[in-house]
RNA sequence: GCGCCCGUAGCUCAGUUGGAUAGAGUACUUGGCUACGAACCAAGGGGUCGUGGGUUCAAAUCCUGCCGGGCGCGCCA
């Protein structure tokens, strides 16, 4: 099995500058991408980081590594005889059909293109979302839905079998409340009046839910039956809203079920025995300040009950214990002291879960602007702008593109009017026209698109064409880093770019050309661009 | 006050084992449809990379002081 050519000229490269005196034996050249053009397709730094041991100008360390690598670089058929430009760069233009073997290795390849060939031996989770059901969704829920599926998809790429799951507390202070907000709606009371619970829900959706009730009979008094009525309801509310918004959850997780299956109380057992508890003014406390965290956190408290961050460990020992050796969360920054918290509950446990287990990936908040103010509600949820509002006004596509499109630790503007008024210049309109450029030129031409993996390239010498391979032959690459990056904004920026640089070709030339190798060629190479 | 994160073009943002002249989009100016989708393209102006030091062949990137912003600091969840 053949390997990509940049791997390939990695290895020769690394083998003959070993020969060279002052070279360590674990040396690694490694090539690079220059934005520059006129630079070649693939440069090295090696010259200028050994010319300190070598103790020689770079330049020169440069001019020693072009002898001792040009002859295997001939051999190999490749690349052209490699260049020295400015203090010691090594720079190498790859031959046109080194260029060209991508177009057909796409084609031939299909939707396997840019994964890996080998499945990953390990289990791996990527929770997120994980809204409790005390209102619906809102839009840092929908940036973590955004990345979290995004971040699944690429671990699939690179062979991991991905769970996808989704937690939620059922059973505390928070869907007491709620309980609390309905029963008091449904006994004809409004938040303004006296007798409402002190930290009610306010939102419209509050008195759909009490109406919903009392329509199919409910009775206020039971309260039981109010909660269990007001979590049904927001729950479907919010599996619509996922659904809505393409994103599908593998398992959820109830952390009722903690408490029921016992795994709370394990937990809390396995904690004091592991010497790392003390009793203090009633409450029993675990030194997570040994695992770095800044002070140490109770675990019962002095009235029995257990603190939220139980549960929490609980849970993700059953993460661990499921045989998930990978766990991504996704969740706010707001959640950031949950990190050291969590991780040190895992470890004092003592079951050889790894310091760093789970990994987390922590968005910033969005924040919606409308008509140049910033948006801080909405009308059914009250207090915050929801998913649905987003999907509602700029579409499902846009909105999952733009939120995945940022660094998940920047804060991002999320600008209504902007994705409103300019919907047809969106990025991810820019992309799927690509697609649809290539589709309608494919139906065009009439031919047989299957048959274009088998077509001659020759032809393909142009410079926009040979930035369109180059880009197309990094996609593997960029999707490998992407995902041990849990960044899918890379993707995003790619994909841009790709779509920019076929736009540019496709304006400049004409791909239905009279001459039929040429012609075959180029749809070959649209054909890709429409693949990846 | 302490901890984590952020500060790059008017605006929204890329730039991650430190590399060559810091890039896109948007907005603005100008040009391009009798040929494959103008939902597009081409060209132009726009920068003390918050700021002062340090590390070195090389710093937006690493270290550090300061300034500004976000989030978190409960026997809440």
């Amino acid at each position: 099995m053949a390997s990509d050519p940049k791997t390939e000229l990695e290895r020769i490269l690394t083998e003959d500058v070993r020969k060279l005196s002052y070279v360590p034996i674990d040396f690694y050249v490694v090539l690079e991408r220059p934005r520059n053009p006129e630079h070649g397709d693939f440069s090295s730094t090696a010259a200028l980081q050994l010319a300190k041991s070598a103790g020689k100008p770079s330049r020169v360390v440069a001019e020693e590594i072009l002898q001792i690598t040009k002859e295997s670089i001939a051999n190999s058929g490749l690349a052209e005889p490699p260049k020295i430009l400015g203090p010691g760069f090594y720079n190498l233009q790859l031959r046109q059909n080194t260029k060209q073997r991508i177009v057909t290795e796409i084609l031939e390849q299909g939707t396997k293109y840019g994964r890996a060939r080998d499945r990953k031996p390990d289990k791996v989770m990527v929770e997120f979302v994980s809204a409790n059901p005390t209102g619906p969704l809102h839009v840092g829920h929908g940036r973590q839905a955004a990345l979290g599926d995004a971040i699944a998809a690429l671990l699939e790429t690179q062979g991991h079998a991905v769970t996808r799951e989704f937690y939620y507390n059922d059973a505390g202070a928070q869907i007491h409340n709620l309980a609390l907000s309905v029963q008091a709606r449904a006994k004809g009371l409004k938040p303004e009046d006296p007798g409402w619970p002190a930290d009610g829900y306010r939102g419209e959706y509050i008195e759909e839910i009490a109406r919903d009730y009392a329509a199919g009979g409910g009775k206020p008094e039971d309260l039981d039956a109010v909660r269990k009525f007001a979590v049904a309801a927001l729950r479907k509310e919010q599996d619509a809203d996922l659904q809505a918004f393409g994103v599908k959850f593998d398992v959820y997780t109830l952390e009722s079920s903690l408490y029921t299956d016992g795994k709370v109380e394990a937990v809390v057992n396995a904690l004091a025995a592991s010497g790392k508890t003390f009793e203090q003014d009633g409450a029993l406390w675990l030194r997570t300040t040994d695992y770095g965290d800044d002070k140490d956190r109770v675990v019962r408290k002095s009235d029995g009950s257990y603190t939220y961050f139980v549960p929490d460990v609980a849970y993700h020992v059953t993460k661990w214990q499921r045989g998930f050796r990978k766990v991504i969360n996704v969740q706010g920054t707001d959640h950031h002291s949950a990190v050291t918290r969590v991780r040190a509950g895992l470890q004092a446990l003592n079951l050889g879960i790894p310091a760093g287990y789970p990994d987390y990936v922590l968005h910033s908040l969005v924040k919606v602007m409308r008509a140049g103010e910033e948006v801080k509600i909405s009308k059914r949820a009250g207090s915050y702008v929801t998913l649905r509002d987003l999907i509602d006004w700029v579409g499902r596509d846009a909105v999952r593109f733009f939120l995945a499109s940022r660094r998940a630790d920047s804060d991002f503007v999320f600008d209504v009017d902007l994705a409103l008024a300019q919907t047809d210049e969106n990025p991810v309109y820019y992309v799927q026209y690509a697609h649809a450029r290539v589709c309608s030129v494919l139906k065009q031409w009439g031919g047989d698109a299957a048959a274009l993996a088998g077509a001659r390239l020759d032809s393909l010498a142009g410079e926009r064409e040979a930035a369109l391979m180059q880009r197309l032959a990094e996609f593997p690459e960029l999707l490998a880093a992407a995902a041990r990056e849990l960044a899918p904004h890379s993707v995003a920026f790619y994909l841009r770019e790709l779509a920019g640089e076929f736009h540019s070709y496709y304006n400049a030339e004409r791909i239905l050309v009279e001459d039929e190798a040429a012609r075959t060629a180029r749809l070959a190479l649209c054909a890709a661009v429409r693949q990846v």
